[in-house]
RNA sequence: GGGCGUGUAGCUCAGCGGAAGAGCACUCGGUUUACACCCGAGCGGUCGCAGGUUCGAACCCUGUCGCGCCCA
């Protein structure tokens, strides 16, 4: 140890490393010098990730942790690139969830947003959010997110609420957003409008009832599975072809229990064959019903409302809708009209998305942003390939959405959000506002009640952060972003809308360049996690126990585009012993006193082995590139992984041990040095703390965050050297297994002699393979009392070895024997090929000439190991 | 009903035309001068099934069964 270069290196990490205690310290650090913020000034090519804005409500889960792991490799590998990064954080009001978390801490005092009025409510939300909000973003430091926090935005803040009435204003003045009274998704609980992706359906268990309209000839019957919609029906129709009822259409029938006649309508919209093929007409309260009522001209008859309670004159008024629906079943069966019950029947059920009420088709007036325009340049941004989304598989899913996608409906009757910024007059008079534009006031003038969407505002996330209206000089530098990661499950949520506001806003300069969708993260058995199955874990609790860098290392091990993941406790424990493993290594290098002060070597001044491993670091470095490059992390890591246990570890920590030893100290300190330089600096966008730790107590250097990412050389592979190597590690295991098999124990010291190593160009690697294999130096006493050979492409090698007694003779035939099988199957296989003239006339010649040496190793094989079963004495 | 994807070792997955792989689990042996969060050795698969294309198929095609997701 007296070879120490103090100079650079500083012997004082711990033993062990310790991540919980560490780790919030270096990313301290890392805050301090800034490294994290981005300069608008830099001349350095930007690149640009917008954080998808996580709920003000929310804490980070699985998901979170698996998508930040993703977007903080990507922007720490292009920083070392030399880029200049910018990862901008931010969260998302969250209308309705946030509204209804305040809404419950309300109740708990008894209290409802009413009790407050909306002025005093919204204040409670900010303060809410003070208070509670944004604890995700303590949890995301702790995952080690090279964030830019001097950026932070909210979807509330004043610059986007700017961004926000700026775009609406916009779309109003060129017809992109509309009033229009339409049956909408209605949610009796929130009392608000919801979007079609914000209603969940599943398969419910309800009832479908036949009830008969009118009598005699006369009569029709119809199916429902909401029967209290009845009382707003307004028509029945049948198809016009429809054999059944072609003498009913035009005519009446009587409704039941209201007295009212209704009309039968004959509309190319009703399927035949469904039930008895003639629907109720109900268009105030279902989808299709308004559609049909459109079609045919009929009133819209609102029987119930916004709490679900019926409003139709009669017995039924003031009931819920489900307590309704039995009565007026009842009702009607005492009527004789019920023609046919099934109970239950499972069906279609729609329910909201944020309390999981079953959602109510109601007819009312919202704003809509007409979608048709803005939807096709989203659609062409992507298949003219501005816009890359990975894996291309779900560029199919994309246009699907864009094709085909409907009016979004954008008002929610809710207080907690961006409040339209539409003023009506007492005259009739209807403004729209922009942010500049004064608001009309006076007498009658009041301003829409209701609020936008969510979606509305984080769909203007990837240019209202960035200052959008105004020509900010950060616009300029970091818009369009690179790189927008995000699970496929929210493409249409959010992508989608980003897309079409940012082509809208930014004169069709999409919002990114590549969109990355990860999967979803499940559990060991491959099912989704979720709160009602138990099976979720925490990612906080793995941080804890394990690390940070070994949650992201498993996260991102399993992390390829578009496909799912399973994770379980077993795969984080697997990353932390990594992480120990890269420790353990380079504290040991160190020790040996491994540098990067001196230069390497040149090349012909270097061993086999020091060639191969800087050969095989070279190939690591163009695999995990490229790999990154096209977002496969899970390949990057098995690279990065292998590359670290099993060659570098394996086997050439062991070979070092061994030319320390034997003189060659100086050059095999610098390829150990450099080796972990550049290994550190390729895992650092995986696991930046202990890389950060190692790196810099090897190098002496200031960070890795702000280091330079490795070059490949692209020099060719020096194929002897990988020979030698790889003839060691046969030559090796083969010895490991011999001994195994003889029943020796791992440490136990054997004398023997390696015989014909020089024939097989191996001379320089025996004394690795004695170190590795405990073989001692042949003393006077000597005597072979087990030999074994193995066999390498150029030919085999001999051991002797002095066992201080008998072999075991069954052991040793087992093992032959199991050796001979493996040979004569290659040889059975090689020989079948080489008689099929097919074959012969038709497969390349490199394969041929490859099977040919595969043939003549097995036959040298067969024929040497009998020779030794032969040899050895009986059992 | 339409679309997409997927069935490979006990589990989770990689491989996607020329010798069946990894991690975990399992078995045996280990106080090896980095590491038991470790080391060494080993066990384990007719690559869902049936046809076809090909000199050659886990890989391409067709059909079939199972599972998953998205949209109706």
């Amino acid at each position: 140890m007296t070879e120490l270069d103090t100079a650079t290196q500083r012997p004082d990490l711990p033993a062990a490393w310790t991540p919980a205690e560490v780790e919030a310290e270096l990313y301290q650090r890392w805050v301090d010098r800034r490294y994290f913020e981005a300069d608008v000034k830099s001349d350095k090519p930007p690149f640009t990730i917008v954080l998808p804005p996580p709920n003000v409500t929310g804490s980070l889960h699985m998901g979170h942790a698996m998508n930040h792991s993703v977007m903080d490799a990507l922007s720490r590998r292009r920083r070392m690139q030399g880029y200049e990064v910018l990862w901008l954080p931010g969260m998302d009001h969250a209308g309705i969830a946030t509204q209804n978390a305040v809404e419950r801490d309300l109740a708990k005092q008894g209290l409802s947003r009413q009790d407050l009025g909306r002025e005093k409510f919204v204040e409670r939300v900010w303060e809410w959010k003070e208070e509670y909000g944004g604890k995700i973003l303590d949890q995301m430091k702790r995952l080690g997110d090279g964030i830019d926090w001097s950026r932070e935005r909210f979807t509330m803040d004043e610059g986007l609420s700017r961004a926000v009435q700026t775009i609406f204003k916009k779309m109003y003045d060129d017809g992109l957003i509309y009033q229009a009274e339409r049956i909408i998704n209605w949610c009796p609980r929130c009392q608000t409008a919801l979007s079609d992706i914000e209603v969940d359906h599943s398969e419910d268990e309800g009832e479908l009832v036949s009830i008969r309209y009118g009598d005699g000839d006369a009569s029709i019957v119809v199916a429902t599975t909401r029967a209290e919609t009845m009382l707003g029906d307004t028509a029945v129709a049948v198809h016009p072809d429809d054999e059944r009822y072609q003498h009913l259409i035009g005519t009446e029938v009587e409704l039941p229990l209201t007295g009212r006649r209704i009309p039968i309508v004959a509309d190319a919209h009703v399927d035949p064959k469904f039930g008895t093929g003639a629907v109720k007409v109900t268009p105030a309260h279902d989808p299709n019903d308004f559609e049909i009522g459109q079609r045919h001209g009929l009133p819209n008859l609102t029987i119930m409302d916004g709490r679900a309670t019926i409003t139709a004159n009669g017995p039924f008024l003031g009931l819920d809708r489900f307590e309704a629906r039995p009565a007026i079943v009842a009702a009607l069966r005492a009527e004789g009209r019920i023609v046919a019950e099934k109970r239950p029947y499972v069906h279609s059920v729609g329910h909201c998305s944020r309390c999981n009420t079953v959602v109510e088709p109601r007819l009312s007036l919202q704003w809509w942003v007409k979608v048709e325009t803005i939807a096709e340049a989203a659609s062409a941004a992507v298949r003219d390939g501005r816009t890359k989304i990975h894996p291309a598989e779900l560029n199919k899913r994309y246009f699907d959405w864009t094709d085909n996608l409907h009016d979004w409906c954008i008002s929610r009757q809710l207080w907690w959000g961006h409040r339209i910024p539409v003023y009506y007059g007492p005259n009739g008079e209807v403004v729209c506002v922009g942010p500049d534009d004064e608001v009309p006031t006076g007498e009658g003038w009041r301003q829409d009640e209701d609020v936008l969407d969510t979606w509305f505002s984080s769909g203007l996330w990837p240019f209202s952060t960035l200052g959008w209206p105004d020509s900010t000089e950060d616009l300029k530098k970091f818009y369009p972003t690179s790189v927008l990661s995000t699970g496929y499950d929210i493409l249409f949520f959010w992508v989608v809308r980003m897309m079409m506001f940012g082509l809208y806003a930014m004169d069709e300069v999409q919002p990114f360049d590549h969109v990355f969708l990860h999967g979803l993260i499940r559990d060991q058995y491959g099912k989704k996690m979720s709160k009602s199955k138990g099976n979720g874990i925490d990612p906080l609790d793995w941080m804890e126990r394990y690390g940070a860098d070994a949650t992201r290392f498993t996260l991102l091990r399993g992390t390829n585009p578009g496909s799912d993941m399973a994770v379980a406790e077993e795969w984080a424990a697997g990353s932390r012993n990594f992480t120990t493993k890269l420790w353990n290594a380079t504290r040991f290098a160190l020790a040996n006193g491994a540098t990067v002060a001196r230069a390497l070597p040149a090349r012909e001044e270097l061993t086999a082995a020091d060639r191969w491993i800087l050969d095989e670091l070279d190939a690591l470095v163009s695999t995990v590139d490229s790999n990154f490059e096209a977002f496969q992390f899970s390949r990057a890591c098995e690279a990065l992984y292998s590359f670290t246990w099993d060659e570098f570890c394996d086997w050439y920590l062991e070979i070092a041990k061994v030319q320390i030893a034997d003189g060659r100290a100086e050059a095999t300190q610098a390829v150990l040095g450099h080796v972990l330089d550049v290994l550190l600096r390729l895992l650092h966008p995986a696991i930046p703390f202990i890389t950060e730790t190692l790196w810099t107590s090897l190098t002496g250097g200031e960070s890795l965050v702000v280091a330079d990412w490795p070059k490949a050389s692209g020099a060719e592979r020096d194929v002897d050297a990988l020979a030698e190597i790889e003839g060691l590690k046969k030559l090796a295991t083969e010895i490991r297994r011999f001994r195994s098999e003889q029943g020796l124990k791992p440490g136990q010291k054997v004398a023997g002699k390696v015989r014909g190593a020089c024939c097989v160009g191996l001379t320089d690697q025996v004394p690795s393979v004695r170190a590795m294999t405990r073989l001692t130096e042949p003393g006077e006493e000597f005597t072979v009392s087990a030999t074994l050979e193995v066999g390498l492409p150029k030919g085999a090698v001999k051991v002797e070895l002095d066992l201080s007694g008998t072999i075991d003779v069954a052991a040793e035939r087992k093992r032959l024997a199991k050796d001979l099988a493996a040979a004569q199957k290659e040889l059975e296989g090689t020989t079948k090929k080489l008689g099929n003239e097919a074959f012969l006339a038709k497969a390349p010649a490199e394969v041929k000439a490859k099977i040919e040496e595969r043939k003549a190793v097995a036959e040298s094989e067969i024929a040497r190991i009998n020779e030794r079963l032969a040899a050895l004495p009986e059992a």
